[in-house]
DNA sequence: TTACAGGTTGTAGGC
DNA sequence: AGCCTACAACCTGTA
């Protein structure tokens, strides 16, 4: 039997089926087949001191709990190591004669960091590095190459660039049985050690979830995926913004969990899309499915080419803006108490559920940001990041961008209202009564805006506002006028450069991107 | 240099 | 229901 071992690193990536890293563990070497041990690690410092929040964690646990039974299902298993990577890996390398390390790139900033320590531990010591790009339907850097050192900074320019890249690789074959020499050995650590997690161990209480809508892992996200692919009609047809942000059961796949943690390959996705469409007549990009994807992939190009993506200062793409400090404005958003029922139902169904509607997502970051409260799009960012199952660095911080007209999207003077714009998916508030059982009595015609109520009607509804429902916060219709105009005196100051911070010309941006790897 | 078209997903009001 | 306009007017990419 062949000494020594290869390690398959999960992080994101948490599925079997297309995982080329995978397959690269499980490749030979010289010849020679070794054991496989598929690992992933939990740092218990850095656990509290994530944002991450107890329906995420639950998530994740499910996940890890799904991938160990899948690995089980090829003769292997999931070793969870306690831990910083790097720690534990130099620890790991020596004990268990680690040959090669495999794993998916990623290109958070955090994780580049800690994936050149850990590369550079495991040369040192005799272990080879294989990365595969897998996250990504392209591999991010190959994008900002073929467009001249810099991330395109357009949708349309995007899908130009990624056009002359040719369509994304397929996905790879699922392992079936593992080589006997893969399997783990008499020498592998037992069966009851390094178990997965428990919810208790992740510092999760009971009574800190919400119901479990959405179970984590690649089981599950097969699973979905099959199901919205059953619907062809739909399928073709489908418009992001024709569905509602407020409809009782989600109007959209609700795949993006899935595709934060890699339990669902997007490269799988996008040619299951792909293949259900066939000659079809479909709707296309950027409003399509596959447009969804596509959307996907170019906050994860510009977040890969930009430095401080998650930040306005020191982010060459983003307009320097004069945001407020109100943290009680921000305590009643988070919170769901803003008094504008539409906004508070999706914020309580974000904290509650873990997954809002997109369009959801702009009411209440348009409401937070140039609409209405004028705070900072991070501090709505760090909000979302806990809360959201589905939080992704790239996304959040981009979608973060656009809905506050601070980057890609600039027609600052459209802003939704948080009165009207659910009205036109659900009129009689049902989502509203839901979500903020305290309305469930209130008259249809004032459920949007309680406080036009006569006090009589409240009263007889069990909500008199002020007391079992609280004041709006601001009056809409004056504040989002006065914010428009300082919108429109931030983009001015921005062309000046007077004040603020760097901003943007293009020969900064050929230098920036040359100084990434 | 200047002009113009287009931009996933605004609202209110009119026909 | 769906389409039109006014509102005030941004940006980027292209020619």
């Amino acid at each position: 039997m062949a000494e020594g071992t290869t390690i398959h690193w999960f992080r994101k990536g948490l599925r079997i089926h297309d995982n080329p890293a995978l397959l690269a563990a499980i490749e030979k070497i010289d010849g020679i087949h070794y054991e496989l041990r598929p690992v992933f690690v939990l740092d218990p410092w850095i656990v509290k001191k994530l944002r991450v929040g107890p329906n995420r964690w639950r998530f994740l646990q499910q996940a890890l709990t799904d991938l160990d039974n899948n690995l089980h299902s090829i003769g292997s298993r999931l070793y969870v190591l306690r831990g910083k990577p790097e720690e534990v890996f130099p620890r790991v390398f020596l004990e268990w004669r680690v040959r090669k390390l495999t794993f998916e790139s990623d290109t958070e900033p955090y994780a580049l960091e800690r994936d050149a320590s850990v590369e550079k531990l495991a040369r040192s010591a005799g272990v080879s590095v294989i990365q595969k790009v897998s996250h990504t339907l392209y591999n991010p850097e190959s994008v900002i190459h073929a467009n001249l050192g810099k991330p395109p900074l357009t949708y349309q320019k995007m899908l130009s660039v990624l056009d002359s890249l040719g369509p994304p690789v397929c996905p790879v074959a699922t392992p079936k049985d593992l080589p006997q020499a893969c399997l783990p050995s008499r020498g592998a650590p037992g069966d009851n050690t390094l178990m997965v997690p428990t919810l208790e161990e992740l510092g999760v209480e009971e009574d800190q979830l919400g119901p479990c809508l959405f179970l984590g892992g690649e089981t599950c996200a097969l699973q979905r995926m099959r199901d919205c692919l059953k619907n062809k009609t739909w399928v073709c047809k489908f418009e992001k913004p024709n569905t509602s942000p407020n409809s009782l059961e989600p109007s959209t796949t609700v795949l993006s969990p899935y595709l934060k943690f890699g339990c669902l390959s997007i490269r799988t996705l996008y040619h299951q899309l792909k293949q259900t469409i066939g000659n079809a007549s479909h709707s296309k990009p950027p409003v399509s499915l596959i447009g969804q994807l596509m959307w996907r992939e170019f906050y994860y190009v510009v977040a890969a080419g930009t430095p401080n993506f998650d930040k306005m200062v020191g982010n060459p793409v983003c307009c320097q803006v004069p945001w407020d400090t109100n943290p009680k404005y921000l305590e009643a958003w988070t919170k769901g108490q803003t008094g504008y029922p539409f906004i508070d139902s999706i914020m309580t169904q974000l904290r509650q559920e873990g997954w809002i509607h997109h369009l959801a997502r702009h009411a209440v970051a348009c409401f937070l940001t140039r609409g209405d409260l004028w705070i900072s799009w991070e501090e709505g960012q760090k909000v979302f990041e806990e809360l959201l199952l589905d939080a992704d660095w790239a996304l959040n911080a981009g979608n973060w961008m656009w809905l506050s007209a601070s980057a890609f999207f600039h027609q600052f003077f459209r802003v939704y209202s948080p009165v009207a714009f659910g009205k036109k998916t659900d009129k009689f508030g049902d989502y509203i009564k839901k979500y903020l059982p305290v309305l469930r009595k209130m008259p249809p015609e004032y459920i949007y805006e309680p406080w036009k109520a006569p006090l009589s009607v409240q009263q007889k509804a069990g909500c008199v506002v002020g007391t079992d429902y609280p004041r709006r916060i601001v009056l809409h219709e004056d504040v989002y006028k006065k914010n428009i105009a300082r919108m429109s005196q931030a983009y001015k100051d921005n062309k000046t450069d007077s004040g603020v911070a760097s901003k943007r010309p293009a020969d900064k941006m050929t230098s920036r991107t040359k100084t990434k790897k």
